[in-house]
DNA sequence: ATCGGGCGCTAACCCGATTTAGCAATGGAA
DNA sequence: TTCCATTGCTAAATCGGGTTAGCGCCCGAT
């Protein structure tokens, strides 16, 4: 079919050397190992002549490698965010020479045993256990066989795995800052969660750390929640009905939309009731989901940094892979916790705010 | 670090054989072979009470195999529709014990060259070649050396490559039909391309052949398109920009719009004329996107089957490596133009159109 | 002339499987 | 008893590269 690949064997012969002499050559061992100058260049002119490119599957037979990291997720399609923590995470491996598998499991356990078994069968170097939405997951056990890390999720039982997450409570913070430096001090109100901690849907840690961040903020202002809806479910429609329960019965000057979807609903809410974004209400959410620009007027919202953390989550793997290797040198106890890298999520600054009128 | 990986020869001394034996005993040729029903026993017992996994780049060097495939697309991160691609290709995929590898070249032609020579390098049973918009492609030279499919993209140049698209024309008669059944036959209005063939953004596939089915089944029907109004880009502001200009001067009963975001760009003109869907004006649409069941009143559209596509170029091109491993037999001339599959597009049915009054 | 030693390279083995060729043991026929 | 087939398994080579031990050669020193 294709003209054979070119071999080592090949190299060495049009260099009219032996093979593992060559390999020295192109190793970049040939200095230390005194192979003569004169050597060296007919190998390297042979391999350029040939286009001899090794064979990464011989080289991860001998060596145990494969230049090759998984990247198993719960779901990589329901949400363009996974794409873009793919993308991430793609550009970062190939930046170092790797490639990515990709593998789902759908939250089925048996199908994560067999994908991991299967990335073993191919001897992947590193894992990446990626979540669709920043939760705790259960970590398989058997993972820590080979170098690995979260992303956008948080071990539910105390492993030495890192973890690489959104840093939403710094999120909450900006996103409240947003609302009062817009001047905003009264009829803030939260739609998706709150106003107590404890009002929050179940296994979300976004949910849980927005609230804190939002409370902190505004706590240290002086500034009061006037109140708040909970979402069963962050999707537009439930925005809806619980921005219109509460236009019901309360006048908000600022909605705080736990995300952009919760804020399509209140927009639609808004609009029910004859209210205008931003100059009756501000609105500010989190995700910066596309639709975010696509509403009119145009939303602003805290973004979860989905292309970040797939880059940081590689970065941190690779550190871990080094580690594995120098493992015989130092090595920690396996009964610390993990590190936790929390990846910033910026502001962006759109239409849906103005300054409070007060 | 993790407990040595079992082997063949662990399973063979276990079961006291040699290694060839364990081999062929578990490949299934053991039969043909005439190997004793003990040893077959004492084999398999040895092989299950061991936990043994063939490893997989072993078998790999030894049969220029890797029960892998690799996923070239110009962007996956973009959109939601290139992850359903994906998803469908990886179900496909590990239903046939293969992994997939995914490249992303953002349309830079060295980068694929460099993508393609990495997936080669690990040595992929095939290769889906995907665009995450339905276009032709300029077919990277050397692919041939291992079984391909393009995958919703068509190749500029002729080539054995069998492709995957979307049945586009057969979704622009359905659309029609939807209105044409609803018993629209007057005031139906483009909004995206047309009314005129010409009248399409460069290099789409979609538009074009929707727009061919579009004025087919009106055609059967007798019923004439009203006009249209193009849009330069297929996104939400200029389908507003679009159907305003086109509210200035006209009264439209029906808009086709050519995708999903145009449509939500047409419903806030709409909005802001006073008329109501599907009361005053029905709408219908293409792709499906997240956004439309989001929408109020949900959108009617007709869905790209990303799935689908995903699923069935992965199965279009093990038909391929099956080709490739039997080539010495039947070698047709390879000069023959690739097969061209087309996936159905469904009618999504929704809240978007009403019948009309007349 | 012999020995020691550095230099420059290669023989040989390894990774974990598959595959071909062929060897011992057994049984039956001549 | 000898010869031949068949049965049931294994030795050895192979894939493509990495790695280690050590072989010749030439030089200078004794």
């Amino acid at each position: 079919m294709s003209p054979r690949r070119v071999t080592l064997a090949d190299v060495a012969k049009a260099a009219g050397v032996s093979r593992p002499t060559a390999s020295l050559v192109l190793s970049g061992r040939g200095r230390e190992l005194r192979i003569s100058q004169d050597v060296e260049q007919r190998v390297l002119r042979a391999a350029e002549e040939l286009q001899y490119r090794p064979n990464i599957v011989s080289v991860g037979l001998r060596t145990g490698t494969s230049r090759t990291i998984g990247f198993v997720s719960d779901t990589v399609a329901t949400s363009r965010l996974a794409g873009d923590m793919i993308k991430g995470a793609l550009e970062a491996a190939r930046e170092r020479g790797f490639m990515l598998f990709i593998g789902e499991t759908e939250g089925d356990a048996e199908l994560e045993r067999l994908l991991l078994q299967a990335m073993h069968d191919r001897q992947v170097d590193g894992l990446i256990l990626a979540s669709m939405f920043t939760r705790t997951i259960k970590v398989p056990k058997g993972i820590t066989a080979a170098p690995a890390v979260l992303l956008n999720a948080l071990p539910k039982q105390p492993t030495p795995l890192p973890a690489v997450i959104p840093d939403e409570v710094e999120a909450g913070r900006r996103a409240a800052r947003v609302l009062l430096d817009a001047g905003h001090r009264d009829g803030i109100y939260l739609i998706g969660a709150g106003p107590r901690l404890r009002d929050v849907p179940a296994q979300s840690v976004a949910a849980v750390e927005r609230l804190v961040g939002i409370r902190e903020a505004l706590r240290e202002a002086g500034v009061k929640v006037a109140g708040a809806r909970t979402c069963p479910d962050w999707q537009p429609e439930y925005g809806l009905t619980a921005t219109r329960d509460l236009l019901r019965t309360a006048q908000p000057r600022a909605l705080i939309c736990f995300n952009d979807r919760i804020a399509m609903g209140a927009y639609q809410a808004l609009d029910d009731f004859g209210l205008k974004v931003p100059a009756d209400v501000s609105i500010v959410s989190f995700d910066d989901h596309p639709i975010a620009s696509w509403m009119r007027p145009k939303l602003t919202t805290v973004a979860l940094p989905h292309y970040e953390l797939g880059r940081k989550a590689v970065d941190v793997l690779f550190t871990e892979i080094d580690r594995f290797t120098e493992a015989d040198r130092d090595r920690p106890d396996p009964d610390r916790a993990g590190e936790v890298h929390r990846v910033p999520m910026p502001v962006r600054g759109r239409e849906s705010v103005s300054p409070s009128p007060a």
